[in-house]
DNA sequence: CCCCTCACCTGTCAGC
DNA sequence: TGCTGACAGGTGAGGG
């Protein structure tokens, strides 16, 4: 599953490989896919066609490619999206999508393949005088902790008024961007809190600490999966190297805490999973 | 307005 | 072998 990290090494692979190309056609093969464009298949092929790509930008797991002055290309990866750069020639994957023809001689395609199909394309317009081409519809996200812009003050003021617990907090967009299940539970073990913890709680220098392990573990994935996009496939899937060496909580049910050697838990936690080590993260002595 | 629950989707796997 | 249900989880609509 394409956490930021993942969705980084896309923009990057985009960025090298679509960016500055013209679209001959663009192909819907599955409606769900483009349920987002509400004005429908037509109009989003409509809107692409003879479009040149702009710079590749993310922000949290959205990525968005600008076309003209008012209008940007938005792709959400879900959970088992792929952008991929592909041959012409390659034959069609099973659960293809949408397909990006060009109007240039370098052979290639961009195929949007999506499984689940909780991802998806839309075209949208930009905010008024936006220079990046920041669709409207994500003005809305924050900005993720590897943002040079990303306001940890603003961060740390937003979880002392909010009345939630910890984990729920950092899966809420509005208030930091990119942090998936994953990497909540693999922050939340590196700094010791439990995920119940009321954000009402939470101090400053806790909230830094918070904070830096976050950039830490997304960072390491980074490096870890950074590597395969210098070719020519745009590649996303969840099987990066990271997730099989690295992870300290996420799915080690009854195996060692790194830290202390207690076995780590798992409890069903908004229809799906939290992990994490009963010593090093004590429940909470207030629920409230 | 704020917070929480759940539908959406399909492939895999454990258990019977 | 074949069926059933749990599970994976980001997002946003809708309910309380």
């Amino acid at each position: 599953m394409p956490e930021l990290p993942e969705v980084e090494v896309v923009r990057r692979g985009l960025a090298r490989w679509v960016s500055g190309r013209t679209v001959e056609a663009a192909s819907v093969l599955h409606l769900r896919s483009v349920r987002r464009h509400l004005a429908g298949p037509e109009d989003f092929s409509a809107a692409l066609k003879g479009a040149e790509i702009g710079e590749a930008h993310r922000r949290g797991k959205y990525l968005w490619l600008p076309l003209t002055e008012q209008h940007s290309l938005v792709a959400h990866l879900g959970m088992s999206g792929q952008l991929l750069v592909q041959p012409a020639t390659a034959p069609t994957e099973t659960h293809l999508r949408v397909r990006l023809t060009f109007a240039d001689s370098a052979g290639t395609d961009l195929r949007f393949v999506d499984q689940r199909t909780f991802g998806g394309l839309s075209v949208h317009e930009v905010v008024p005088g936006a220079e990046d081409g920041l669709p409207a519809v994500l003005a809305h996200i924050a900005r993720d902790p590897l943002d040079d812009a990303f306001d940890e003050d603003a961060f740390h003021t937003a979880l002392r008024r909010k009345r939630t617990t910890i984990k729920r907090a950092l899966l809420d967009q509005s208030l930091i961007s990119g942090v998936g299940n994953i990497y909540a539970d693999e922050a939340l073990w590196r700094t010791r809190l439990h995920y119940e913890r009321p954000t009402a709680t939470m101090t400053r220098p806790r909230t830094a600490e918070l904070v830096t392990h976050i950039r830490e573990v997304m960072g390491d994935a980074l490096a870890a999966g950074g590597t395969s996009f210098d070719s020519l496939y745009v590649n996303v899937n969840g099987e990066s190297g990271y997730f099989d060496r690295s992870l300290d909580a996420y799915g080690r049910e009854d195996e060692p805490c790194r830290r202390c050697g207690t076995p780590i838990r798992r409890r069903p936690w908004m229809n799906r999973s939290s992990y994490f080590c009963p010593r090093c993260q004590p429940v909470p002595r207030t629920a409230s």
